[in-house]
DNA sequence: TAGGGTCTGGGACAAATGTCTTTTTAAATT
DNA sequence: AATTTAAAAAGACATTTGTCCCAGACCCTA
């Protein structure tokens, strides 16, 4: 549920502290409730996550959010959108304080080139993504709420987190009346 | 709907007509109904369709199936699998006779190792996969079945693909009886 | 304290979906 | 053609979910 990848991040952290002054990577801290990345927008710049958990959300047209996940350490984000040339696909919030990497979309580009160790990660930072949506979806479709709900409360204990409602309905895609419903009886 | 990549294609086509005897990728056909890839195997090839509409598809625990994505001509199949050495999430299936190109995944991985145009299409291929699966998500949790149901009726006529009134519904995450419901009143 | 906001949770009803069963349709067999 | 069999569609009822609205809690300010 909180997607991490500790692999990507040491990749990055590496380049990070042997780079010299001219520095392509920096790092940036955002404050909770600021965005990262908005939907729609063209970012230039994509950034992985050093700590802190982000919101990954889609807004659509009829007003509704949908939370696909939730990214912490070691996810990056705005890559698909760099390697497809296409607008932000969703917006990225912090939840809690994020501090993240930010790299220039060229220089990204430029790594991607001439790296096949950053090609391998990708490689499989997508793939692991594609396998968690998917299973996410069908997961969704085929069980009940009660199901979902019990998930979603037992990664909130684990992590200490605590979830907004709306942030929860919005992950089950569910309304907000509707968790309430879920969240009452308790026999 | 039905996913293409006619890049890939090219691709793969240009290895295989390069190849010499010891050919390591083979053309293979598929009859209608029959099976590419088993959920939860361990796939030792990966395939390349070339022509025919295959579906692919996750059965959950409580014998309710559900529908992913359509693939056909350039889609790649057991990559994800290969990358992340994992069994099969989903299965394909062959809706019409395909003809796949088969790679053994040894002689795959060693392209993945050795070639940058390979990499950067494979990047690309995940990544639209990704938005696909994850636009889909959202909508189908944020959007009633009507707007769902619609876009599927268009896309099987587009098509001309008569899709068993079964794969619509595990397309749609519902069941028969509720698209059967759906589909009567049309006022 | 009284009044007015806003926010949260829940009631009531309508719409949708699932499950189970019956009916209808179509196909196959004799 | 008549009978049987299997497959598809629909009916009935329970459950779930959404929408709309109202009551109470809380926080301001006058």
């Amino acid at each position: 549920m909180l997607r991490t990848n500790p692999d990507f991040l040491s990749y990055i952290e590496n380049l990070y502290h042997q780079q010299g002054d001219g520095a392509e990577i920096t790092l940036k801290t955002f404050a909770r409730g600021s965005v990262l990345l908005h939907q729609g927008s063209r970012p230039s710049r994509i950034y992985i996550i050093r700590d802190g958990i982000t919101k990954c959300y889609c807004s659509e047209d009829n007003g509704k959010d949908y939370v696909m996940e939730f990214l912490s350490a070691g996810e990056i984000t705005g890559e698909i959108e760099l390697i497809r040339n296409t607008p932000c696909l969703c917006t990225i919030e912090a939840l809690t304080t994020v501090q993240a990497y930010v790299i220039r979309g060229a220089y990204f580009r430029s790594l991607l080139d001439k790296d096949a160790a950053l090609n391998r990660l990708m490689l499989e930072e997508l793939a692991e993504r594609l396998v968690n949506t998917a299973s996410r979806a069908s997961f969704q479709q085929l069980y009940t709420m009660e199901h979902g709900l019990k998930k979603l409360l037992a990664f909130c204990d684990k992590l200490q987190i605590e979830l907004s409602k709306e942030d929860m309905a919005a992950y089950l895609g569910i309304t907000l009346r509707s968790l309430n419903r879920l969240l009452k009886p308790r026999p």
